[in-house]
DNA sequence: CAGTCTCTTGCAAACGCATGCAGCGAGGGA
DNA sequence: TCCCTCGCTGCATGCGTTTGCAAGAGACTG
């Protein structure tokens, strides 16, 4: 294996007959080169393919161009969707994506972040995962601008992307309930995340509004086997609810699975069901969901333009939370 | 906003009372320290909060600890699943995963190799990606292992690791014969990727084995609009196919639903289905989708071995096609 | 007690690039 | 013709590390 010698600057500068510093230049939008040194200077660098080195520019600009992503899985096609939208919002930026998976539920974050930060990234954006409100500090303290997606702190001025988890929990009982369902049950996620209790309070508004309560309540903690096990949980009674709000599309579908093929019932005949999310699987004919649709593309939108802002030293308000809709299909 | 000053090993070594080097030393594992200093380091590094600056580091070494992957969709169920495995090993190994998304269909992917070199990466895994075979050499000349992912060059000597897709179409092929099927259709890939040629040579194997010949034959490029579009148009003629061997699941969903929801058809009793990659969701009891299963796990495992051997500048053979297994439902 | 060997440790030189500063030349106005 | 201005360019320094080299400090041996 002939290992090819990297190809430097200087490399470039001497087959140019120019200094290092005009090499440099020509590669550095707003630069001030002559037209003819530009082009020789590109010339050559063609010929011996060179291209700057993102690491070392890197060191003397401290802006690495690189975005951390910290995301706990990626089974919840939510989550792949959004790594998507974001990877390619952020390379238009000429920006590229770190990613880091948070193992599941282990509250290492705080290591994971550190080794983050050793690779000196612009910007974090931590998906589906909770971040103690001194870590997000000490990202602050690093000069490192963090945005949580898809949760929020109590802790005021953590910038957050989040949709209207606690209006689209309100769309779904109202439609429930508009439906004339009365026994209304609500499988939840995981209990610490502020999306779920975003989206149970706005259930229970809706509820409330309307003189009930909940019929029903188990936790899924946002993971499809649980999911399963707790939808078994609540139908296993002779009382059962005649409508379930899930928590997110993805524990839904399991849901669905259970009450259709080992309960034998009928969505939504026996009982209707209603999602959040609006994966692109909910749209699907054989699940063909009813849920709250969030707007992946507007929440990446949003935090790409937080993050660069705060990047750009322009202190950012935190973004309202985003609109949400009841998208409405066969199960409700 | 105070930007708090980076803390480098030069402050450390100031408050331990020793030089840069010695702190350097204790960040890197075999170095000569006495414990009586690396004690007095690593006291005066938690004190101010100091971690080693991964690029700096990665200058001197030429070691950036950083795989640039590149995918080119994410909706393929598939493929998430494997940036999981993928970005968890890796992690253990030390390293991390930089993601390129290469906008879909589009050959820029010269230019987004380019990106990822610039990144000093010390590896690289293109995933769904057709790679020309001379940029791929330009990769190797650049001293960056690369390795295929679920792709394969037909030019000898580059790492691929692959499924046994021929065997796996022919096992598709004999499955449905054994049903006792003779009319069977495909609904083709991307033509030019070499998982889709591979693939349907082995449904064709198995065909010619037992005196078949192909039924129908559409493409649908691995997407789910054009899979379904491919599905009306073979189902759109008096003269129907009995069964379709789908070359993967993402297509089969598809197919499976203008089969039920459009066509009213039943599966598998007018028409068997058979997919290919065994996504999580195939076995969802609303699909409950037979197919033919490539092992994720193995796949990625056998890919970081591979990886990291070549970094480690152990030339490694290209390794065997890994083995596929029929995994039988309720669609055939 | 001198000599030798083994550990540690500091020095200084990279790594590949960006950038302030000063110098150079050319063009324009008086 | 002279001088000022302005656009380019090169020099040198610095970014935060690692690492070969040589020297210092003990520890042992003969």
């Amino acid at each position: 294996m002939t290992t090819t010698r990297k190809v430097t600057s200087l490399d470039v500068a001497n087959r140019a007959g120019v200094s290092r510093s005009a090499v440099s230049r020509v590669f550095t939008p707003g630069a001030s080169v002559s037209e003819r040194t530009a082009v020789k200077v590109r010339e050559a660098a063609n010929a011996l393919g060179y291209r700057p080195n993102v690491l070392a520019r890197a060191m003397l600009t401290g802006k690495s161009k690189i975005i951390g992503l910290v995301v706990a899985y990626l089974d919840n096609h939510f989550y792949p969707t959004v790594l998507e939208l974001l990877s390619e919002a952020l390379e238009r930026e000429g920006y590229h994506v770190l990613v880091f998976m948070a193992a599941h539920g282990a509250e290492d974050i705080e290591d994971i972040v550190s080794q983050i930060l050793d690779y000196q990234v612009d910007g974090l954006v931590l998906a589906s995962v909770a971040l103690s409100s001194d870590l997000a500090k000490r990202c602050r303290a690093s000069g490192v601008p963090v945005v949580l997606f898809n949760r929020k702190l109590e802790t005021e001025g953590e910038l957050a992307v989040v949709s209207d988890n606690r209006m689209g929990g309100r769309l779904a009982a109202e439609h429930l309930i508009a439906l004339g369902r009365t026994r209304i049950g609500h499988i939840a996620g995981w209990e610490g995340a502020s999306t779920q209790r975003d989206r149970e309070a706005g259930l229970m508004d809706g509820l409330r509004a309307a003189g009930l309560g909940l019929f029903a309540r188990e936790v899924g903690d946002f993971r499809l086997p649980r999911a399963k096990d707790a939808t078994r949980r609540m139908f296993d009674t002779p009382d059962r609810p005649d409508a379930v709000f899930v928590a997110n599309d993805y524990m839904a579908f399991g849901v669905m699975d259970v009450l259709r093929s080992e309960l034998g019932l009928s969505v939504p005949g026996d009982v209707a069901l209603i999602g959040f999310d609006d994966v692109p699987s909910a749209a699907w004919p054989a699940y063909a969901l009813t849920t709250i649709r969030q707007d992946a593309q507007a929440m990446v939108t949003t935090t790409v333009e937080a993050l660069l802002s705060e990047i750009g030293g322009t202190d950012v308000m935190p973004p309202d939370p985003l609109p949400v809709t009841l998208v409405r299909r066969a199960t409700a």
